[in-house]
DNA sequence: TGTACATCAGTGAACGCGCGTTCACTGATGTAC
DNA sequence: TGTACATCAGTGAACGCGCGTTCACTGATGTAC
């Protein structure tokens, strides 16, 4: 009985529910640690929970899905974020700058998920939709806004969310993958991004 | 004997290296099948060019000096490219372009390179030097040859080239990654791109 | 109040797989004498 | 012109590993009678 195999009680009767949050729990950290879904193995996660890999089969129908039930937390906990972030806005263009800054800063927090979110393919939800896609449509919404208050339109919400959009995340994913490279700082960038795109502020 | 083994035929004396090329060649052509490196076995590209596994060791020090080596040619290849682009040019401004438009021709040519040259970490070449580093400073030099023919200078060529790439980079990669997002024609994107960076062609 | 039984939260051993790498080898071909 | 030998371009079998998943099980705890 070495001190590595933490003797682990179980959950009493009723609360093996319990373990499912556990594992999912386990699963993001791992995710964090690697940037990879590829590299986080069953196995690796009920390691870290302390229990045998058999047991992952009593709440999960098996490893997509355990990976599957991570991502989707983490684009919740994503989202509310950047909601959280846009609610102690004062105007339109506050929010939208708001919602960018946590948007890079979930990015770069070091808790690696940006790339699990972003750089992988995103899974399916309950309904067919792909599991993320609402943090999209609330950002349309937040530059809709900005257009309303009074910014110029050359283009329409869409069409600048997507703008801003790949040009944030080309900002954060080119300086995660290549940190080695002399960036200049990300929000000083993100400025630039809301300036070039028409979307800060006018008075600023 | 079936015909799933091709009954390879080995090099003659004094052309065991021409070997090393078809690994590299295979190499090349299973990271564009996957998009990721990780996914890419010694023992798959060995069975692709019809040889046992060992034979791999005779030309290749180990799996990520083999991978190394096929980043590498991609990386050469995709520079070409650019350069061949940027070739045809009638002033500075069409290079700069032209040069964006092989490199959108690139990432979404299929052939799968892009991801493994942008979305993995970059490794190192003979002289310490972040492999495909040239491209980024070609890159500087046709905005720096811009901003020479008189484009409106807000921000230094880096800097520019900064803007430029990463945005470019987000259009490529979030394409890629979430194909089924309804995005705008990516050529059209880019040339928003030029226009809010100010380095378009200035008639235009 | 006692006891048989169902349920729950897991475990342990085993399966077949593909992997990177190493070891000792084979068999054709050119070269020295 | 013949032959021993070195070299070259590989091969075949084996190693130990971690993986996803399945199977039959265990042992504590609540519940029905």
């Amino acid at each position: 009985m070495t001190s590595d195999t933490p003797q682990r009680q179980r959950y009493p009767r009723g609360q093996g529910e319990r373990l499912r949050e556990e594992l999912v729990e386990a699963t993001i950290e791992l995710l964090a640690e690697t940037d990879d879904p590829a590299d986080v193995s069953v196995r690796a996660v009920a390691r870290r929970v302390g229990v045998s890999p058999t047991a992952v089969y009593r709440h999960f129908e098996d490893r997509e899905d355990l990976l599957r039930a991570a991502i989707e937390a983490c684009f919740n906990e994503f989202e509310l974020a950047l909601d959280e972030a846009a609610a102690a806005a004062t105007d339109a263009f506050d929010a939208l700058w708001r919602r960018g800054r946590a948007y890079l800063e979930y990015a770069m927090a070091g808790h690696g998920h940006y790339r699990v979110l972003f750089s992988n393919p995103a899974p399916l939800d309950d309904k067919g939709v792909l599991v993320g896609y609402s943090s999209f449509e609330k950002l349309v919404e937040a530059v809709q806004a900005c257009l309303d208050a009074g910014a110029p339109a050359e283009d329409d919400a869409f069409r600048l969310a997507v703008e801003l959009w790949t040009w944030i995340h080309g900002i954060v994913d080119l300086r995660i993958t290549h940190p080695l490279l002399p960036w200049p700082p990300a929000e000083e960038l993100f400025d630039t991004v809301t300036r070039k795109l028409s979307l800060a502020a006018p008075d600023a």
